[in-house]
RNA sequence: GCCUCCUUCGUCUAGCCCGGUCCAGGACACCUCGUUUUCACUGAGGUAACUGGGGUUCGAAUCCCCAAGGGGGCGCCA
């Protein structure tokens, strides 16, 4: 079989929707998988609906999920221009073609493509209005993912509107013919226009190509399908939450296909060796964020500490925690009692600011659970001052120390836990303590102890 | 109204093609417990599903039919 062509084809008209983001994403590892070429065509045949802002989106968006196009705006190709507003003259052409062979006719101004069939007048329910109906035969489609569906287009549609402008179903058939496209990768929700394209390839006489369509993505809750008002549904919302992107790749994957290993959190290139169209799913899935937020969580902690350094600088720096006067040394060995406990880039900055100031805001609800559990905390960590003062600063000769407060007050060690985490950080929870007290150096440890018992 | 797709834990799903190994497995979330480390960590447990009804069969989550529910489409939008 010649080389799989498989094709995005967004309409700039609105934002990057995370379903339009999966259909793209499947089609590139479709490509990746096979060693085919992946396509991206921008559909902006309705000039009252497109604008180049939006266009900027699309681009940025697929660039940051890693889905790189090899041929199309930007990067060229053979088949181009990629732009359907500049091939006006080929679908001109086209619908000659399809004049001369008297299957296609103008009517009010528009073209419509002539079905093959008897003709009879019906009433339109739905339209509430005539038509005549075609007794035109079935069209068959073998989809890859639900297998044959047959479906019958029973009335001529329109192909070039009255304002000259050729409309979608006609510019996706010719450019798939034109740009060779060998597989259709698309949303369920074209499932029932596939008729109209077969009906279109077979008055061009020219062999379609393979279909898969793919579920959509619904709502978290309430009925119908993700809309681009609904929470999480666009692409730029995960760059501004600083969501890695590999991890937002990574979870779109799962919304409808399975790894065949079970692994769900793994890298793009063993997720490219498994994919398999005839593995995705049948059946429509729910956006779910908290299995979103801990396939991130579980990439961030994955990452490789250099990895991670890199990315974490830049957003300290940029929300003031850091400047560039700390060096990579000191923040390496913060980050890296840091990184195995943190969940996400976007709470990094709260998560670990007390190591660079004394002035970090207190939380609240921390406070108020401090005296649940071992008393008074100011008392523990009077007691606890003296023989921290004595220990030498590394984490057995601090775990030791905690020990002996414990014992000489009969205490659990832990009773020392809180209130020491709080003096120090403000907070009820983050990075392994004896870790946070080891990095943060005995000077400033003792210092907030002081000023917190004082 | 018509056409069409889908239907396993709250959610994502494995199993279904090639019926018995499934009183249905995993993950997220939730709950419980654990560690001389509190925790946004980690470990161990737990609650929780084959939409319903017929049929085929010795035997059905798995095959067939019907119903119900959900999704999508029905535009001179894409």
């Amino acid at each position: 079989m010649s080389q799989v062509r498989v094709r995005f084809a967004p309409s700039p008209t609105g934002f990057f929707h995370i379903g339009s983001a999966r259909t793209a994403l499947f089609n590139g590892l479709y490509a990746r998988h096979t060693g085919g070429k992946f396509i991206l065509r921008i559909e902006d045949t309705d000039k009252e609906r497109n604008s180049d802002a939006f266009l900027k989106v699309i681009f940025d968006s697929m660039r940051w999920l890693g889905m790189d196009w090899d041929e199309g705006p930007e990067v060229g190709g053979d088949y181009g221009p990629y732009f359907q507003s500049q091939r006006t003259g080929l679908y001109k052409a086209k619908l000659q073609e399809l004049a001369a062979k008297g299957r296609a006719y103008e009517k009010d101004g528009a073209w419509w493509l002539r079905l093959e069939g008897a003709r009879t007048a019906a009433y339109d329910e739905h339209l509430k209005k005539d038509y005549e109906k075609v007794d035109a035969a079935p069209m068959v489609l073998h989809d890859l993912v639900r297998g044959q569906v047959a479906r019958v287009e029973d009335r001529d549609f329109v192909i070039f509107r009255s304002n000259g402008e050729p409309v979608f179903h006609f510019v996706n058939v010719v450019d798939d013919i034109e740009m060779r496209i060998t597989h259709v990768i698309r949303g369920e929700d074209h499932l029932s226009n596939t008729s109209k394209h077969l009906e279109l390839f077979k008055a061009f006489g020219v062999e379609p190509p393979k279909y898969a369509h793919i579920p959509l993505i619904l709502k978290t809750d309430g009925p119908g399908k993700m809309s681009k008002r609904d929470k999480g549904a666009l692409i730029e919302e995960y760059q501004q939450r600083r969501y890695l992107p590999s991890a937002v790749r990574n979870y779109l994957c799962l919304l409808g296909w399975t790894p065949a290993d079970g692994k769900e959190v793994l890298p793009i290139e063993e997720i490219i060796r498994q994919f398999e169209i005839s593995a995705v799913h049948q059946s429509n899935a729910r956006f779910d964020e908290r299995k979103m937020s801990h396939v991130n969580a579980q990439t961030l902690r994955n990452l490789p500490a250099a990895e991670f350094a890199a990315l974490a600088r830049p957003i300290l720096l940029e929300s003031k925690v850091i400047d560039a006067s700390v060096s990579d040394a000191r923040l390496a060995e913060i980050l890296g009692i840091v990184q195995e406990k943190v969940v996400s880039l976007e709470h990094l900055p709260e998560f670990m600011g007390f190591f660079f100031t004394a002035d970090f805001k207190p939380d609240e609800g921390a406070k108020a659970n401090l005296t649940k559990k071992g008393g008074d905390p100011v008392a523990r960590v009077r007691e606890l001052l003296p023989v921290l003062e004595a220990a030498a600063w590394n984490e057995p000769a601090l775990e030791a120390a905690f020990a002996a407060v414990g014992a000489a007050h009969e205490r659990k060690p832990t009773d020392y836990f809180a209130p020491v985490r709080f003096a120090v950080s403000g907070q009820g929870g983050g990075a392994h303590l004896l870790g946070v007290l080891r990095v943060l150096g005995r000077d400033t440890t003792l210092a907030r102890l002081k000023s917190f018992a004082a």
